[in-house]
DNA sequence: TAGTTATATGGAATCGATACCACATCTAAG
DNA sequence: CTTAGATGTGGTATCGATTCCATATAACTA
């Protein structure tokens, strides 16, 4: 592989101005700029990336953490994200959590030895206090996920309106026995408990209250979802609509309710999260909340750049739109 | 960030008697070991990688090129990939070609800058000519795609027999006007080409000649299915049954096909490939050719590794096994 | 006991690129 | 015609870690 020493010496000239070249500096005459192009051309070079930077230049390296790829909600926001960066002439490194504290951390640690310039997290393991301390080493972004303090800029939706706006829709269709299924444990804070609280004002603004027998948390998969209806099916006091926080989990009770003989939505209605492919894929297709991955990548691109290319940024909120998509499960 | 120097400094001792202990080097007495791990932790020293990689170190980091991760597929195998990888201490750098050329050949630029030791291809954009000229830099190896050429260790399907598989199973269930539907182009080589020969090769061992009109090439996505079934609709002559080479068409095509007040599989069957989550989410679930994929990425590491710790392994190819898995839609 | 050999430690060069500093021209202003 | 400022070029220290070489001490052998 060439270096930039073998650049200087076929063009005959020194490094410094091969350097100069590639950094597109002033102060290069035009002669000597075709002579060193010309050389880099001939030879293949390119710049040693770790060289560039243990000098301590920008790594043009994004990282991104996601809980996991296989989840196509974060598979979409990644591919949105690293779309939106390379635009921009930013690489991106992922990197997955699954759901580990001790992962996460290990990928911010990549700031700290400047692999990557800054961080956007699309999900949080570990409390704010402790990721707080990587931000000495770099700028630390949110993007989905949140918490509610106004420490580092964050995308995020109002969850808590789309919860809302999800219950309603059901108790217009005239359901007051509504189950509600949250991937959170009993979050303290953040999407998780945005979304509870949603719930919560909806129903009791429409006068109904809330059976806890009814609440299902730490669900994730289809199989969670599967799951969840078959504990229903046990129920002597049944609801007659679920409110789920993934389009999965929403799969999982449709697939597992027409296997046991149930209609949707005569005899449960479903409503999703996300809106995902499969959301379109279930049959009768997911009525569901959709999120706008799209949107959520391009700005956490651009915000993040401002906090490369600035000294000092504001920290701030953006609040990206919510709405329902109604399909024919509700 | 503290540096080798501090833990040096602190430790009282040189860098080189650091560097051992941090290596695992012998010749380090039990004493000064201590007080460097103390040091280390004191300072929360962590080596920089960006300065190991320049000194010609193994980076521990192996790149995978996928198409795109949306693709549920390759999002999985990236996943297998990583788990195993990881298992090994070894960490992996996603890229996605996007079927770019271009894309492709950047990312192969990481093994001459030693950004990466060796590389994954899950799919090959670039004829092979080109792809060759980066193996001087670093292990290269295919796992899910594959060419015809003992060049390189390939972790591979057989995807003929996986087409005749496909294609037996709707001939024996009596079957003999089938459509055909592909991901490739017409492939000259690899993995299209060897399903259309067994696709092939079932039909005319059965006495079935191939009607040209139901031959769709270039097909990835739900969308792509559903343009798929309203052309067949369109047609006089029309087939009672399609194979198509992923999941996703598959899936389009039965939506479509629902929509459209067909019934499957009486008024058409359908069968898939690579056996994805949706092909349990669909309505009827999914018959399909199984294609190992956590196997598949256990064993490109396995391999991948022993390319990199030996200097010299003889180019094999491991062939895994494809199985059909029949639910409703045939 | 002298001479090897194994064990233990440090000094300094090195990887590839950048940037500060020094120096050499050239231009334009006074 | 001198001189300040702009323009152009190269030498060399530097980033953080590894490794060759040199040196020092301990352990072993004849």
């Amino acid at each position: 592989m060439a270096t930039i020493s073998d650049v200087a010496k076929l063009s005959g000239l020194s490094k410094t101005t091969v350097s100069r070249v590639i950094n597109n500096h002033p102060y290069v005459s035009d002669k000597k700029r075709e002579q060193v192009l010309k050389a880099m051309k001939d030879l293949g070079y390119i710049p040693n990336p770790s060289a560039r930077r243990l000098r301590g230049q920008l790594t043009t390296t994004i990282g991104v953490i996601v809980p996991r790829i296989v989840n196509p909600f974060f598979a979409h926001l990644i591919n949105s994200i690293e779309q939106a960066a390379s635009q921009k002439g930013y690489q991106v490194l992922i990197g997955q959590s699954y759901e580990d504290r001790e992962k996460e951390l290990a990928f911010l640690n990549l700031l700290k030895t400047k692999q990557v310039d800054g961080i956007i997290m699309t999900s949080t393991e570990n409390d704010w206090d402790v990721i707080e301390s990587y931000i000495e080493y770099g700028p630390i972004m949110l993007c989905n996920d949140y918490v509610n303090q106004e420490i580092a800029p964050m995308i995020r939706l109002d969850q808590s309106k789309g919860a809302q706006i999800g219950a309603n829709h059901l108790i217009e269709r005239g359901h007051r026995k509504i189950a509600y299924c949250t991937g959170g444990l009993f979050d303290e804070q953040g999407k998780g408990k945005d979304r509870n609280q949603g719930f919560q004002k909806a129903l009791s603004e429409a006068g109904i209250k809330i059976n806890p027998k009814w609440i299902f948390v730490d669900q994730h998969t289809i199989e969670d979802g599967k799951y969840v209806l078959r504990q229903l099916l046990e129920m002597n006091d049944r609801p007659t609509a679920i409110f789920t926080g993934s389009d999965e989990v929403a799969g999982g009770i449709i697939i597992e309710a027409k296997e046991q003989g149930l209609t949707i939505p005569n005899d449960l209605a479903v409503i999703g999260f996300d809106d995902q492919p499969i959301a379109e894929i279930l049959d009768p297709k997911l009525t569901t909340i959709r999120q706008p991955v799209d949107q959520m990548g391009e700005k956490a691109i651009e915000v993040m750049i401002e906090m490369l290319e600035k000294e000092e940024v504001e920290v701030k909120n953006y609040e990206l739109p919510i709405e329902l998509v109604v399909r024919q499960s509700t």
